[in-house]
DNA sequence: CGAACGGCAAGAGCACTGCTCTCTCAATTA
DNA sequence: TAATTGAGAGAGCAGTGCTCTTGCCGTTCG
């Protein structure tokens, strides 16, 4: 029933690896209810209490797995950003948005569980957020990188009132090109694709969009022209 | 432990009414996760077996569940809706657009359980696809009634390749003011105002946004421009 | 009027869950 | 080499959804 010496000799950091594998592979096949501790240290052959060892409880679990889930998805948006630099502005966008729903629907579990109803009675810990922002922080990263490449074009967007809906104390710094007002528009074309791939995901479109993809394309566009990326 | 004849008397439906009723609020106080038939039952004074004569399993109650959801969401819309009847279609669109993030607000776990994630394995009963369409029929009325009262105005959307987008089956007949082109415009905006209200919800907004409240002003203004709703 | 019927609740029990505790044994460190 | 630490085993607790059998009781039918 248990390992060879080698894989005994594994380090902890190893065997963590491996259950939050094992983790992903029964929330990809059962969903987020289906995940049991006991399932998964059955299938790393050993016995339930010896996981404790690792994880404190199954939120714990579930909490680790969710800002990996963050993380995969924000590196994977970012790496598509990297990519596209220097492209227009409107390709680095729709490049940006398709890796976004592409990702999600490659991984709808892991989208559920990280953007879905929050699992427990809902606690964000301070580490999730940081992870969180990575996607929006690519958003309004391409607006910002396409503002300071056309510097000429002060649309008439009054911040004045606007400033104060925000939190603006890490944002200041990062995107020193971007006004309040459009990391707002950043924030809501990332709020409108999140819509859009729930809905998508969760069956909310059934019965009335029948292609769904294309929709997206249109959606994507309509978006690019909201933030005035010239075409 | 038993209850006195005179609710022995009570019919199956009152039965169902009562359950359902301490589940919502079992679900208010925990979460969905936290509804157990067995609580259930102890809370109604009998033993949990009981409760199969009613409902045939723990999702048969949910679905329940999340049909009522669904129904009230969209009752209270649909009020807020013809109270405003013969109002300038801007404040029609706000009104309704306020109800929908007033009701996730006040039932915030009624909202995650049927706009959060699925909670089985996920299936949609074709019963409640009916029941979810309401809010987004309420708001395709908004903009089919505002486009009957003001004919004029032809927009130049090309509606060729757009409306095989769309399901159109159950539209034509209904809302025949309507172009897909705007249907899909009011399938969008509804899409906007289910992200933001999730992101809200389920915190997502924490370290971005301060004062939500405004910023969905904001948007439903936005919004409205979208829709072109004369100010 | 009495008997069969049908719905309802009780209770025991199965298989499962998360989690805690103690015990043992092996590797690592002093 | 001896002491310390860490990891897994195993038993056990309280809880879950769900099933099956038993018995009660009001209604309905012969």
């Amino acid at each position: 029933m248990s390992l060879p010496p080698t894989s005994r000799a594994n380090s902890r950091t190893q065997q963590i690896r491996t259950i939050k594998k094992v983790s992903r592979r029964l929330i990809a096949e059962k969903g987020v209810a289906g995940l049991s501790l006991r399932e998964v240290a059955r299938e790393m052959g050993f016995v339930s209490s010896a996981l404790y060892r690792y994880f404190a409880s199954r939120d714990e679990l579930l909490t680790a797995l969710i800002l990996d889930g963050y993380n995969d998805l924000g590196a994977s948006v970012e790496r598509v950003a990297t990519r596209h630099v220097g492209a227009p502005s409107r390709e680095r966008w729709r490049a940006a948005a398709y890796a976004i729903r592409s990702w999600a629907i490659r991984h709808p579990h892991e989208y559920a569980l990280i953007y879905g109803t929050p699992v427990p009675g809902y606690e964000a810990p301070e580490l999730t957020i940081e992870a969180a922002s990575r996607v929006t922080r690519v958003l309004a990263g391409i607006l910002n990188d396409d503002r300071r490449s056309r510097p000429a074009r002060r649309r008439g967007l009054p911040t004045s009132s606007r400033e104060a809906v925000l939190e603006v104390d890490t944002l200041e710094s990062v995107m020193p090109s971007l006004v309040a007002g459009e990391y707002v528009g950043a924030l809501m074309a990332w709020t409108q694709i999140f819509g859009f791939v729930s809905f998508e995901l969760f069956g909310h479109y059934v019965g009335s969009v029948r292609d769904t993809g294309a929709l997206f394309e249109r959606v994507v566009e309509e978006l690019a022209d909201q933030l005035h990326f010239p075409t």
